[in-house]
DNA sequence: GGACTGCGTTTACACCCGTAATCATAGGCT
DNA sequence: AGCCTATGATTACGGGTGTAAACGCAGTCC
């Protein structure tokens, strides 16, 4: 069950919240993404065939709410991206940042605690 | 200009070995992706329009070498990821891996070498 | 020299995606 | 009771993508 980016967007929105009417929804995303009310609404139905959001009755309307949890969500696209690009290493990722984008001094203090950690976790 | 995910497949085997001609680039791609030759002739002729690749006769047939840069796709990739998923953090990314996919040994030792670097250079 | 063949070029086509507008329907207002 | 209105459902439509087949042309082999 494929996400597209733009239905990315609307179930972002889901995470943060949830249930959330349409209403809602756009209240959230439209304005920055500059969507209308109707792109929203057919996002959220995209989402409905896809099974990657549930509506709940609730009154004359529905409320959303993601079937999907954000944590597979991630795990998938990035397992993607690293297997596409970083012969699914994460330190490949990381090397390529560390020479391309330059980290900043608070990502590598951020990461050494983190690597600290997991070492001493074993 | 966007690459798509199977005209990436075409990138990738040029990134490894260039120039090539469209019979050396299928013989790469065609069989593990189950593609025809066809369906590679088309990749690089869309690859072409856009730009990402040039072609240089040779004889009675072309060779196609890349003229997008691997570093600047990858860069460009995996920024949008971290972008939309993990705040534009790597230490997000990293931190997403060591709690859903478990980090190998390796990975980790592998990790604490590149910070270790990354931290002496400054 | 005419038929075959290897290549690049064009055309095809269904499906997904972004982006909406329009339609239908059930309540609420007067 | 009839009309407005909110809201979900249906339809639209151009562009990109995956996947190819068909076409055209320039050499190559009898």
């Amino acid at each position: 069950m494929r996400v597209s980016s733009a239905e990315g967007i609307v179930m972002e929105a889901l995470w943060r919240k949830a249930p959330l009417s349409a209403d809602e929804v756009a209240a959230e995303v439209a304005e920055p993404q500059g969507w209308t009310e109707a792109t929203v609404k057919t996002l959220l139905n995209r989402l409905l065939s896809k099974g990657a959001i549930a509506a709940a009755k609730d009154g004359r309307r529905y409320l959303y709410r993601p079937l999907l949890a954000r944590e597979d969500y991630v795990s998938a696209e990035s397992k993607s991206l690293l297997d596409r690009l970083f012969e699914g290493r994460v330190s490949s990722l990381v090397t390529h940042f560390s020479e391309r984008e330059k980290l900043s001094a608070e990502e590598i203090a951020e990461l050494k605690r983190l690597i600290a950690e997991l070492d001493n976790g074993r």
